[in-house]
DNA sequence: GGATTTTTTGCAACCGGTTGCAATTTTTCT
DNA sequence: AGAAAAATTGCAACCGGTTGCAAAAAATCC
């Protein structure tokens, strides 16, 4: 059916050597062969099997790319960055949707299977461990949007979100309130909790401000409004630091549906700066995260690792940034500016 | 490196064939040899190698998966729904960002480099042709999200663009608005054109309606938004008909920025209803796309077409309906219901 | 021009599996 | 128990490429 490398040799008068090596970059063929083979494969319409010279070579070009977070916006955005930058090197993306398995055993088997050159877990809800098992399996391995360690096994490539927590205490501070609140998602994920550390860390300097704490149960609108509509039952904060812009979000609709407005009764600050945060009726203020460049390391990474396979784990973690916008006072005039 | 059949076959102490056979569904082994080799399989490691199979079998269970709808939130929907539904079916997708290319023969290639079992294009906005080029290279195809056609040249899934078109004009009618109008999305998207059929047909039985018609130059907030704010410049219409609920989102913004309400000012109804329409804060009256059942069917599809090649292009639309919301004035009591 | 070096070429084995076929073993039947 | 039928097994060829190696051809040198 298909037109294979044979048909190529048969057709040009040359060996299937010849023809493998006219694709094959920096390989030894004469200018001559070379343009007899071109000009078969071209009247034939051939194009070489890349997954048979995987067979060979043992590189198949392909990623997996691995992620849990199918339902928060940012990451169509992730999506996007990712492919387009795997592409633009070469490579293709298998993507493999987790939803809510946690159990990293199918997918490397699954991975394994169709040899995959590298492999990106994109998830900030992941635990570590995860992405460890691709690396104990032998799989250049690089946990996107993870978390810090002093001592990683893998590779990570993120933000510091200690540092966003504190950012976002300062961010409050610095505009005067004086009862803020971590409004965080799943207790449990990874960066939930150290998000809270940092925010609560920077209060720690402020005993006078009141501070409190609650989780949403998903990085999600419904948990966000949720969690907030129960907040307002009783006494609420002045501002909120939701660990999410999503979240942010839907803290936002249960402020505006109880009669409140934002910023003049309840503040929010949200963290990752998705698209649809500068949308002028949502308008959030919020942390941003370098996303582009969180992609790109992260790619570069895993690709230095196909290259290098002992090379050491690093962490890299980006520099967040507030965005200012509509949904916390503005900067008092004369307040300490970070 | 890693363990291959040969190993396992040499511990078992059978043939290479055996232990082929035993991964193999449906081959002749014997119950003994099964448990030699799985239990010689399962000491070294093995997973067999799905790629080197393919070589033989001419499966290897991949499915490209293309789109050019990174920016839309709808399609994180769309890619959750097809990457859980594909992996279900025991199929990995193989994501390709199209971004702004819409010449196939890059795609094409690489899939067929893949030798990809079969291809999914995920898009409203690319032409019949694209999906067409695939099916001239012999890959089973199909078009998710395409324009009906009398005499398809592959399988088209999705819905009846006119009949939406047709269905919000009717909406409008039914609750009383006398000047509406078109925003449409790209006016060279084969979608946008359909919708626009639909609707003005619908109103041509209305001679007291008046109707206008314009464009967004994308399916985006933004440029929802700035279409919207021109059209407010002059005289708007009464209600506004979205050809995507991004768009529609975009001009409710502008709306809202100019001070008037929705939708006591300015109606509005969208298409889609992707998750973030139904939000509180954003409440849109949409029409719904049965987003699972297209996908469902999609990939039904692809795999029929895999099993029987010659299968004669089919064309499956499914029915839409309004979802009401906050963005259209109430039905009037006693206004005729469709 | 002939010897030497460099480049190009084809052979054949291999990558990790699958499968038709004939030989072998097991099961069934009388 | 022995013959016939059915099930299992291994051999060897094959899928579509790549690559080390030795032979052949071309280029360089004196």
């Amino acid at each position: 059916m298909a037109i294979t490398l044979k048909d190529v040799a048969e057709r040009a008068g040359v060996s299937r050597s010849a023809v493998s090596r006219t694709f094959t970059e920096g390989a030894s063929v004469s200018s001559k062969t070379r343009a007899k083979v071109e000009r078969a494969a071209e009247e034939l319409g051939y194009s070489p099997n890349a997954l048979a010279s995987s067979l060979t070579t043992g590189r198949t070009k392909l990623i997996g790319l691995i992620s849990n977070n199918f339902h928060n916006p940012l990451f169509l955005e992730v999506f996007d960055l990712f492919t387009r930058g795997l592409q633009d090197r070469g490579l293709r993306p298998l993507l493999v949707n987790l939803s809510d398995e946690t159990d990293p055993a199918q997918s490397v088997q699954m991975l394994r299977q169709y040899s995959v050159d590298g492999v990106i877990v994109a998830s900030s809800t992941l635990s570590p461990s995860f992405a460890e098992a691709f690396k104990t399996a032998g799989m250049p391995v690089v946990h996107s949007f993870g978390r810090f360690s002093t001592a990683p096994n893998v590779h990570v490539v993120g933000i510091d979100n200690v540092a966003c927590g504190r950012m976002a205490a300062e961010a409050l501070i610095a505009r005067g309130y004086k009862r803020v609140a971590f409004l965080g998602g799943p207790e449990l994920a990874t960066s939930t909790q150290d998000r809270a550390m940092g925010f609560f860390g920077a209060l720690r300097e402020h005993p006078e401000i009141d501070v409190t704490i609650s989780y949403a149960s998903a990085y999600s609108f419904d948990a966000g409004r949720v969690e907030m509509t129960r907040l307002l039952m009783t006494e609420p904060a002045e501002a909120y630091f939701c660990g999410d812009d999503v979240l942010s979000i839907g803290a936002l609709s249960a402020i505006e549906e109880a009669g409140l407005s934002v910023p003049e009764d309840i503040g929010l600050i949200g963290l990752n700066d998705m698209d649809m945060s500068r949308w002028q009726n949502i308008d959030l203020t919020t942390i941003r995260q370098p996303i582009p460049e969180i992609i790109g390391a992260s790619i570069d990474l895993v690709i230095g690792t196909i290259e290098s396979p002992d090379r050491h784990p690093e962490t890299r973690l980006f520099p967040c940034r507030v965005i200012e916008r509509g949904t916390l006072r503005r900067l008092s005039h004369g307040a300490p500016q970070t």
